[in-house]
DNA sequence: TTGTAGGCGTTATCAG
DNA sequence: CTGATAACGCCTACAA
């Protein structure tokens, strides 16, 4: 045993750095075995797995951490097992509210279950996104996506060095959460049907939106059921500002009620119509997708298929989480769990019954 | 030299687990010293600081863990030095609009200057904010605070472990990102002396809320100034349900204007004001704070106190950097530097011209 | 059940 | 300018 010099002493007199390096308790597994009279490894086993160790000596050691307000280091434990307690989150868009509640679902569980989170965005391109997942890699034990811009052969290519969650997309072998559309979309449209609606648009999303194309489908279909007619229109970019400027195009289809890709085309639309003099829903019915923050805002409230998104982070970080720990089987070859969540109709007063012409 | 077993080789040639420990490249500094024909400590030399090695070598060495397409590994790095490239952020609610801009702020710097970001949330609870930063300290080099709920002694306690910035409070001897709301707020009381209003209502914030104060304080003077009258409200939540609540006092008070602690509350107000039958702002004008997100989904729109929350992020993480990096003066003795950043009122539609009842 | 010893990948201190 | 060598704090066979 060489002890070039005592660290502990120097730890406790010399304040002379502003902020001590450890930061926290700089206690270590070598100090506990000194005060509970043990050698270091039987304090490592008894810290880790509770049965490894005679009941008193378990306890002597746990008091003697306690007493030493032990904590261990992140880094120390990370080098030889490579488990870090951390995972990663990357979102599309952080300003896109589509994406708070999941953020805040998965930092939820995180906290719960010890974990700790690590956030970025992609901006909406697939290049940041490969970008920032690699930067992680090397930092955390699993990612979650949410809304991933990038090709599934990136996906999956990541999701072989770590276990990868994707949110809002389904990629063949790769555990997903995915909102089941159905449910939500075929409660509007029997709504609008309902209501005296023929014809009825769609605003689509990004080229690349797994879930635009998904909407899209189930709007057919239950436009199909109810005997609607269904036409598609495409916007500039998912935002308000997009939903403005395809309002042009939703008055020239001649549909009487719109379905847009999410809510914020959703207001920008009602925006723009409204500024327009048309009266909704009077004139026009517009119905948002996700139910994000705001939506009941709007003069008159929008009406949208709401996605329970914070359902869909705490799911995720859940199965990622039960994933790490192994606790989750990890399917027959590439079949991996996915998850769907429930969908459904909030009505509101941005749609309704159609006025005859006047 | 003892070689008991050649890592390397066990590392490319068993595929045996699903997924490779290191995730990564996790070719080493002995790799690259072995193909650059140098020692590895050279190689770290080399690959940490630029100068300190010769021109051929280092090429050499550069070009070998390009080759290897090396990455540190982080923890290893860590270890000695205890500088981990990454800082935590932490808000009091993940799901206030307010907080939005604050995260991508801080998201956009931290990975512009290849940091990781670490986020939590307190609830707007105290307890568990200090849960939280305790947890984080043992991960993060600095420490981002966002309207934080403990106490100042608290902050001071962190402050001295590790760098802190706060944001939206000032604490005695941390750095500070704050909105200066005076010029704002003048703005905003000008505007309504010059519509003809004489007495003006505050509802306040949460009690421990540093900014809710501040704000107080500005609309007193500010009224002082142009001669209104200022009565304070109180509210039971910052959020859309307590300005909803807090319709009732607001009647009462007779003011015709009200000047709100955040939008939130100004969107509750508002909406309650509305069902009651008022008209805004002929008949009371509405003043929010923030300028959050779908402040102008509202009708009439929100006029508003604008704080430049991203700006509030960017920086603070970018002061935190700074510090971290030793750019920035640590200031005399214990006086930190204190960024204020400028507000400015954003006129809408429910702040206007008051009409004679009628 | 507990102690011993070596290693995880880097950095830092000393010699040379 | 470069090479050896000892930490950093924890984990884990292996041995006792």
């Amino acid at each position: 045993m060489t002890e070039p010099k005592t660290p502990d002493a120097a730890a406790t007199t010399g304040p002379a750095k502003k902020h001590s390096r450890s930061g926290k308790s700089n206690a270590t597994i070598y100090d506990i075995a000194k005060v509970a009279g043990v050698n270091p490894s039987t304090v490592s086993r008894a810290l880790s797995k509770p049965g490894r160790v005679s009941a008193k000596t378990q306890k002597l050691i746990e008091d003697a951490a306690a007493e030493l307000n032990y904590q261990v280091n992140p880094f120390a434990r990370a080098l030889p097992t490579g488990r870090t307690n951390t995972f990663g989150l990357i979102v599309a868009d952080i300003t896109n509210p589509t994406f708070f509640d999941i953020i805040r679902g998965a930092e939820t569980t995180a906290t719960l279950r010890d974990y700790t989170m690590v956030l970025a965005e992609s901006a909406e391109s697939g290049v940041t996104e490969l970008t920032a997942a690699r930067r992680m890699m090397a930092t955390v034990d699993g990612l979650i996506l949410a809304s991933p811009r990038m090709d599934d052969d990136d996906i999956r290519t990541i999701a072989r060095d770590k276990p990868v969650v994707v949110i809002n997309r389904e990629v063949d072998g790769v555990p997903c959460v995915v909102p089941d559309v159905n449910k939500g979309i075929s409660e509007a449209v029997r709504s609008l049907a309902g209501n005296g609606h023929h014809k009825v648009a769609f605003v689509a999303g990004p080229p690349q939106s797994w879930m635009s194309a998904r909407r899209w489908e189930g709007v057919q279909a239950a436009c199909e059921w109810s005997r609607l007619e269904a036409v598609r229109l495409e916007s500039t970019k998912p935002t308000v500002d997009g939903g403005r400027q395809v309002a042009r195009d939703v008055r020239a289809s001649g549909a009487t009620a719109v379905l847009t890709y999410n809510d914020l085309l959703a207001i920008g639309l009602m925006q723009e119509l409204q500024a327009a003099g048309m009266v909704i829903p009077d004139q026009i019915s517009i119905v948002g997708f996700d139910d994000i923050f705001g939506a009941d805002f709007t003069t008159p409230p929008l009406t949208t298929v709401r996605s329970p998104l914070g359902e869909c982070g705490s799911g995720a970080a859940t199965l990622l989480l039960d994933l790490l720990h192994g606790d989750l089987p990890r399917g027959t070859g590439e079949t991996a769990a996915t998850l769907r969540v429930e969908t459904e109709l909030v009505l509101r007063g941005s749609s309704g019954r159609l006025l005859p012409a006047g």
